[in-house]
DNA sequence: CCCCTGACACTTA
DNA sequence: ATAAGTGCCAGGG
């Protein structure tokens, strides 16, 4: 098995990068990718400090289907989504 | 190493 | 359905 190569984070980055287009996962799907699925906490924090151009976070919401939160604004996280799940 | 913070999730009232 | 409390984990100081 391979070693754990980089942080929670990397991975987190990583599985975000992979959702496809007029996708949402919630935290928890994208902590259980990273590895920990107990850590969707620490996806969170890590998101909100760690906001990457190339990691579309916008589609990572609740369980709940709640949008949760958006270093740009939670109306235009579900503005994003709403647009990408129409076009996709 | 210890303490605090945080875009969550789940249970109970 | 809503509100409050509890448990979880990682990062930063």
């Amino acid at each position: 098995m391979a070693k754990d190569r980089k942080t929670f984070s990397e991975k987190v980055y990583a599985v975000v990068k992979r959702i496809p287009k007029g996708k949402t996962l919630s935290y928890m799907e994208v902590a259980r990718r990273a590895g920990n699925p107990k850590a969707f906490r620490a996806v969170g924090n890590i998101l909100n400090k760690n906001y990457n151009p190339d990691i579309p976070c916008h589609r990572v919401i609740r369980s709940d289907g709640s949008v949760g939160g958006y270093n740009r604004g939670e109306e235009k996280k579900k503005e994003i989504l709403k647009r990408e799940a129409t076009l996709a």
